[in-house]
DNA sequence: GCGTGTTTAGATGTGG
DNA sequence: CCACATCTAAACACGC
């Protein structure tokens, strides 16, 4: 569904985040089982999904990813600091990045190469603006945030972002007012600061986890024009694969696009007009992802003078960047999974593991069964957990949030990291279209 | 002045 | 070609 960005936490070195496909050896417990091709609706990443937060190598990015697992990222503290445009230092050529593999062979990229959209000021990256405010919001913990939060966010964990014309920022505010499924919550009077927070509709956040969609758009990806040239240079030069790192893991780039297709804004638009039926009808459509027109115009900085102290702190949780385990969490603890009765299910494209090695912080955690559909004749109504409290409102946005936890990994797992599933499915899902626009 | 928020208009890419 | 999704740009208002 998504291209995961790099937004591992400061202090995330020495743990791992992988993925175990447990083969198709447990047990049928996936009634109809699932269409790979959905990956959200069906939820089979979360079958696949296994977190082993182990003290592996503090090597990043070493050569032990063959197996498709992947270290955290390595990113410093702070992504300004390891920002190569800031430091004015070309990007590394074949600096360890944090993803996997890819589709990246369409463009006569070379696998094994990634972008690290924390790191890489070069490329833009393949989520909608939508999407990247629910990250943000997903990844500040609470239930509302900022303006100006959800730009932190954005800058720190996508480089790209720091260097570009700030006008994405009207993009931001332009999709906050548009989308649907954005609501604003006014400031109190007595809460200093400016303007007000923003959250996801829960009614929204429902029909999400209800309805996921049967396409996906691709994902383009868009280059700094300013690092066009070089990275033609580059390429010109048979320097391609080491000069544009440039590879995408192919699960985990589905899992978010899927994301970023529910979260789209004509989507959420759709929703509030037709109903379910119109992402449930989804056209795929892709994303246009045009040049910007300047760079460098204005880099942004971490922090904002603007910010209260108050989003200070918000945005100090910010940094445990896109939580997913919430979601597992939330699950895990009891959300009426009937939602996904409502999904279409289709047999699986292959037989990746239906029993779930679904591993967090350490512990194992057995996929209950509640997780999988449920009888069809399950009134959507009857989902009596008040489903404006959906799975993922409360799990993405309402969850009671673990404020305190001391380890990375379970506030902030990499989610580029956490989907990297790449070498548990079959190659063909890991043929993916081309990645867009490369120079 | 600046950040925020709303609104409008237009451009562009894709699928049907 | 058209509809749609997404992005970009801009104007404007408001409040701190």
């Amino acid at each position: 569904m998504f291209d995961l960005p790099t937004v591992a936490p400061l202090d995330m070195e020495d743990s791992w985040v992988t993925f175990q496909a447990e083969g198709d050896q447990g047990q049928d417990s996936f009634s109809s089982s699932v269409n790979l091709d959905d990956s959200l609706t069906s939820l089979q990443w979360l079958q696949e999904f296994s977190i082993l937060n182990a003290n592996v190598g503090k090597t990043p990015s070493s050569s032990g990813d063959s197996h498709g697992y992947r270290h955290l990222s390595g990113a410093p503290c702070s992504p300004l600091a390891a920002d190569p445009a800031c430091l004015g230092m070309p990007h590394t050529p074949g600096k360890p990045i944090s993803s996997s593999t890819s589709r990246a062979s369409h463009l006569g990229l070379q696998p094994m190469e990634e972008i690290d959209y924390k790191t890489n000021p070069h490329v833009k990256p393949p989520y909608s603006y939508a999407t990247l405010i629910c990250m943000a919001m997903q990844a500040s913990k609470k239930t509302k945030i900022t303006l100006s939060a959800i730009y932190k966010w954005i800058t720190d964990n996508f480089c790209y972002f720091r260097h570009a014309d700030p006008t994405w920022q009207n993009s931001i505010r332009h999709n906050l007012s548009l989308n649907k499924c954005f609501i604003k919550v006014p400031r109190e009077k007595d809460e200093p600061g400016k303007g007000g927070f923003w959250k996801i509709d829960p009614q929204y956040a429902d029909r999400l986890m209800n309805g996921a969609m049967k396409k996906r758009r691709l994902p383009p990806v868009q280059i700094h024009p300013a690092f066009a040239s070089a990275q033609a240079a580059a390429s010109s030069n048979g320097n391609r694969a080491s000069a544009w790192q440039m590879s995408v893991n192919s699960e985990s780039h589905k899992l978010l696009k899927e994301f970023e297709e529910i979260t789209s804004e004509q989507s959420w638009n759709a929703l509030g007009e037709h109903g379910w039926n119109a992402i449930s009808d989804g056209k795929s459509h892709k994303r246009k992802q045009p040049l910007p027109k300047r760079m460098f115009k204005a880099p942004r900085l971490s922090s904002s003078p603007m910010l209260s102290q108050e989003e200070q702190t918000e945005l100090g949780s910010l940094k445990g960047d896109f939580d997913w385990e919430v979601i597992f969490d939330s699950s895990i603890n009891g959300v009426n999974f009937s939602a996904f009765e409502d999904l279409e299910v289709t047999p699986p494209l292959s037989p990746v593991s239906r029993s779930v090695d679904l591993t967090v912080h350490g512990k194992h955690i057995d996929c209950p069964q509640q997780w999988y559909p449920m009888g069809q004749d399950q009134a959507v109504a009857q989902n009596s957990l008040d489903f404006d409290e959906t799975f993922l409102a409360t799990s993405f946005l309402q969850h009671p949030w673990e404020e305190n936890r001391n380890d990375y990994l379970s506030n902030s797992a990499n989610i580029e990291q956490l989907f990297d599933l790449n070498d548990a499915f079959p190659a063909e899902l890991n043929d993916w279209p081309a990645l867009g626009s490369y120079i």
